[in-house]
DNA sequence: CGAATAGTGTCTGTAAGACAGTATCTG
DNA sequence: CAGATACTGTCTTACAGACACTATTCG
């Protein structure tokens, strides 16, 4: 048996003005010290329970985050992606609104647009890469994109979330006749957005998709 | 760094007369000695370039079998699912031809009906049960089924592989219509299945589509 | 009241499914 | 030529998108 090294790596993405982007860290030790790169680490066996425990502890403690919404992605290995030898990342990826990264404490977490990316170390490109892809393609079909706002929002933010996911405009009866199928939304009552002009009704997902997500049958 | 056991599994997967089945083997050595399982095995970091690699080569050596589609399914991972300790399975899943698994010379591998599965040493059951979701859900818009069937096959077999995958029946024209559509297959001129009625048209997956998907838009 | 955005009713075009007809084989 | 299955043409139905209209706010 072989020794390997097991670590595992974060995507935390998040949608700004900006469009995507991804939370990035100086690493504070070898190899690629000072580089940015994502929140990772190595699998601690002594107390984390599985791979998304220690993923969760990882992003808590290099960020301070505790991302609601956390799926793995996938494993990526190999003797040639870490220069201290074979090695494994569990790789996961974390959705959270815009102000939970703005709210941090941390104020080495740094957003990067997932266009226009830094020189990075290990396959960390081939992670972030791999996530925005997996969130784009699930987009299409699930409520995965309500992750990305906050606790309430209004059904024409959500769409603008998808359109920028999807990048594509929708239809906006589709659009909400397609919500109204998914049935995951409850109104908040007597809430309001503001602004010159008529506002929109707020809503909150309804708690059995917290964690859980709503499949369309035909995308959209 | 805590020591982790690094495994790899690999799902095959098939279909027969009894619908879907998987492959199983008896464990040569503890634990869990002489329970059928997956084929599995501990990756080798000094020969195994990449888990995939490993992945490829304990399906080889345990089943015979070299694959032509193999996919990472997930990894499953943690404390409690190895009585060795903290342990780590790249899970795979591999899609053969019922043909493929008759023609080894290896008698030790069993077909199981996905559906009477019998006790399952590890969390070789949650591995099986994902692989199968995996394979259901992406039959539904991909071209993924077809690695099912040999290198050549009729319309009505594909489509017959399809009904039993998502578990309805399909419009023979509408099914026809996808297939167009999704333009992978190519005709094999002058060949055709025998029997007492009219014969059917073979065909074969386009070179492209071998080892690559194709994704339809809108499903089925 | 005008500008701006939210929300809805309705029409139309496209795509999926039903059905029935034709085609081609065996015995 | 009867039976069986492959294939195809066409009608109907369902759903997605276009468009326009109403609603509600601010200044």
């Amino acid at each position: 048996m072989d020794p390997v090294i097991c670590t595992v790596d974060v995507a935390l993405l998040t949608l700004t003005a900006e469009g995507l982007e991804v939370a990035l860290l100086k690493r504070e030790h070898a190899p690629f010290k000072g580089v940015a790169a994502l929140p990772g680490g190595y699998i601690h066996a002594r107390t984390d329970v599985d791979a998304r425990d220690a993923a969760r502890r990882v992003l808590l403690d290099k960020t301070g985050i505790a991302a609601p919404y956390l799926e793995q992605l996938a494993t990526f290995s190999g003797a040639a992606r870490d220069p201290r030898g074979w090695s494994i990342s569990i790789a996961y990826y974390a959705l959270v609104p815009a102000t939970t990264i703005a709210q941090t404490e941390r104020d080495e977490v740094r957003l990067h647009s997932v266009d226009r990316l830094p020189p990075l170390p290990f396959d960390h490109g081939d992670i972030i890469g791999t996530a925005v892809s997996r969130l784009r393609s699930k987009s299409q079909y699930s409520s995965l994109p309500c992750h990305l706002l906050g606790d309430v929002f209004t059904l024409p933010q959500l769409q603008r979330v998808y359109e920028v996911l999807m990048g594509e405009s929708i239809n906006k009866v589709s659009f909400r006749r397609k919500m109204t199928e998914m049935d995951m939304l409850d109104p908040v009552d007597g809430q309001f957005e503001s602004g010159a002009h008529r506002p929109a009704q707020l809503y909150r997902l309804k708690p059995a998709f917290r964690e859980q997500l709503q499949l369309l049958e035909r995308g959209l």
